[in-house]
DNA sequence: GCCGTTTTCGGCCCGACTGTTTTCAGTCG
């Protein structure tokens, strides 16, 4: 049973309790598990098998454990499976639609017998919702407008889609003037894969105006709140942008509160009551335990930071979390501790090497690629175009493969300050050989062995299948090891606990896929790859020149992974990289001989 | 249900917006 299993377990039955109207902190602790379990690198079931004591998990006590224990060993809940005999499944779906929480979401089912939303919305156009007391006549309008943006409510946004949408919204606010300070917080800002909306932070001390042009933006589909300080519209993509404007002083603190997670400033808050302190998105104030401020902004007690983002751990005694961090991974033991990594950056980066030209499916040549990576500043780069299997995208014959390996070779006269390295991204075939003869593959520089086809094979075939493609002597680096598309396409199973340990055996790094819609390796992966301590290749697999720049995506999720620079094998010079080269022929003949 | 620099009980992060309940509950982030 794989965590991400254990955790939707867990939620479903926060779910129900949620409905029940449940103790709110009982509730929360069983959400706060699932976060906990999903977010583990480490799979559940080792822990279990090792014998390990569950409660040393944050958030895990007797009761917890017992529950995780429960789930691993029968698959379920024995109390969740009573809970769900009295609420029929399709309730809890009635909690997606905005404006439905628990309290009223009971109360539909209780009073007129709604579980589902084909009853919500038949009883809406049956007007019975009328009745019912604390559903006014604006209440039942909203409703119905909620239902249709459920229906129509698109997936998850890929970070570089919603980078795209949200680009020209700012430049729209920041012509308006009376901005002093704009960023985008939220998801966004921790770089997560996709984002379900966008935060939207500004320092201004003319609210009213900002969130007047926030309104007029020509992309607005609805308004769905507009006050004083904080607003939220729906952009005509889907998109849901929120706004929240606050005085310069405050903006650190917003900022930081703004950015989350959520379990991430739950914590820090507690931190801070711990010390006396009382942390919002004002600012940070000294204030006595137990008193409520009227005015969060005249809280009895004195201001003592609030402007700078770093206020906020600096006055907690924390090092500074990067945003990429701030998931309630451990994140907040290790500031204390000063145990953070020191994250890799995209100017750590001095090679590619994983991209396509015209001989395949990119829509550029190889000098031009060449060319573009030589004015990132690249010390390297490699072109690895389809090999012959994957006939969509073109793939190369053997023949054509020696064809470009020749104008490779013509070109290298003409590059001097950068190093060309001829290889290909060949095809791993369904028995686990690879798509070209041995003695082809040893006249590239670098080979990257990929899975394109038949994936729907057995974990245990698959894995068997690409292991064996990584003892072959030519493979250097293991392309996008999951397959998965975001939104499109599911991983095919893999046991990637071993192809990192044989990764690590053979010497071949595992790869980070910077294409935003496969970002493969994901940021978990890439934290299990730290700890069983094999190399990652971050790669852009460009298509054409502007794709190269598709990097940052990668380095955005290797830090999200706690990586640094020291395991990712393309932050290395190119003598060393020459190296790598070599060193893992002679590892391999070593291993051959003894 | 969890947890402890006020420790084994009694707290649990904190505030904005909306609609309708004339003073606040519900929902959301």
């Amino acid at each position: 049973m794989e965590n991400i299993e254990i955790a939707r377990v867990l939620n479903e039955y926060a779910d129900l309790l949620e409905l029940k109207v449940e103790n709110r902190f009982r509730i929360r602790s069983y959400r706060k598990a699932a976060q906990m379990v999903q977010g583990l690198s480490t799979p559940i079931a080792q822990l279990i098998e090792q014998g390990k004591d569950l409660t040393v998990l944050p958030g895990v006590g007797d009761s917890m454990a017992e529950h995780i224990m429960e789930i691993f060993t029968s698959g379920t809940l024995k109390a969740l499976d009573g809970l769900r005999k009295e609420i029929p499944a399709a309730v809890s779906e009635l909690m997606e639609i905005e404006r439905l929480g628990p309290k009223r979401t009971k109360q539909l089912q209780e009073q007129l017998g709604i579980s589902s939303i084909k009853d919500l919305q038949q009883a809406l156009d049956a007007g019975k919702l009328v009745r019912l007391p604390g559903f006014g006549k604006k209440s039942i309008e909203k409703l119905r407008q909620a239902i249709q943006t459920f229906q129509k409510r698109p997936k998850r946004f890929l970070l570089r889609d919603a980078e795209q949408l949200a680009r020209p919204l700012i430049e729209h606010l920041g012509a308006g003037g009376d901005i002093e300070k704009v960023e985008i917080a939220g998801s966004y800002r921790r770089r997560m894969e996709t984002v379900g909306d966008i935060d939207i932070l500004v320092a201004s001390e003319n609210p009213e105006s900002v969130m007047q042009r926030f309104q007029s933006y020509s992309e607005v589909v609805r308004v769905l709140a507009a006050g004083a300080t904080r607003g939220t519209i729906i952009l005509r993509s889907g998109l849901q942008v929120d706004l929240r404007i606050l005085p310069r002083r405050s903006y650190g603190a917003a900022l930081n509160y703004f950015t989350g997670s959520k379990a991430h400033n739950i914590a820090l808050r507690s931190l801070g009551v711990e010390h006396g302190l009382r942390i919002n998105e004002y600012g940070i104030f000294r204030v006595p335990r137990g008193v409520k401020p009227a005015d969060p902004e005249k809280a009895e007690g004195e201001r003592i930071g609030g402007a700078d983002e770093q206020d906020v751990y600096r006055i907690l005694k924390l090092d500074y979390v990067p945003p990429e961090l701030r998931d309630a991974r451990g994140e907040i033991q290790a500031a204390r501790e000063h145990k953070l990594p020191e994250l890799i950056k995209l100017n750590d980066i001095r090679g590619d090497f994983h991209m396509h030209s015209k001989w395949t499916d990119g829509n550029n040549t190889i000098e031009e690629m060449v060319r573009a990576c030589e004015q990132l500043g690249y010390q390297y780069c490699a072109i690895t175009d389809h090999s012959q299997a994957v006939h969509v995208a073109g793939g190369l014959s053997a023949k054509e493969i020696m064809a470009q390996l020749e104008e490779i070779n013509k070109l290298r006269a003409k590059i001097h300050n950068i190093r060309l390295l001829a290889g290909c991204e060949v095809d791993i075939l369904a028995d686990g050989s690879l798509d070209y003869p041995d003695d082809l593959l040893d006249q590239l520089d670098i080979v990257v062995a990929a899975v394109h086809s038949k994936m729907a094979m057995t974990k245990s075939q698959m894995t068997k299948r690409v292991v064996k493609a990584l003892a072959h002597p030519a493979v250097k680096i293991l392309a996008h090891p999951t397959g998965r598309l975001i939104n499109d396409r599911e991983p095919y199973a893999i046991d990637l606990d071993e192809v990192f340990r044989a990764a690590k055996v053979f010497g071949v790094a595992v790869e980070l896929n910077a294409q935003p819609d496969r970002l493969d390796l994901n940021d978990k992966h890439v934290q299990r790859t730290r700890e069983i301590g094999v190399k990652i290749a971050i790669n852009s697999d460009a298509h054409s020149v502007g794709q190269l720049r598709f990097m940052s995506y990668g380095i955005d999720q290797a830090r999200r992974g706690w990586m640094e620079k020291q395991q990712v094998v393309n932050t290395m010079t190119w003598p060393q990289i020459g190296k790598w080269l070599k060193q893992r022929r002679q590892r391999l003949d070593t291993m051959a001989g003894s």
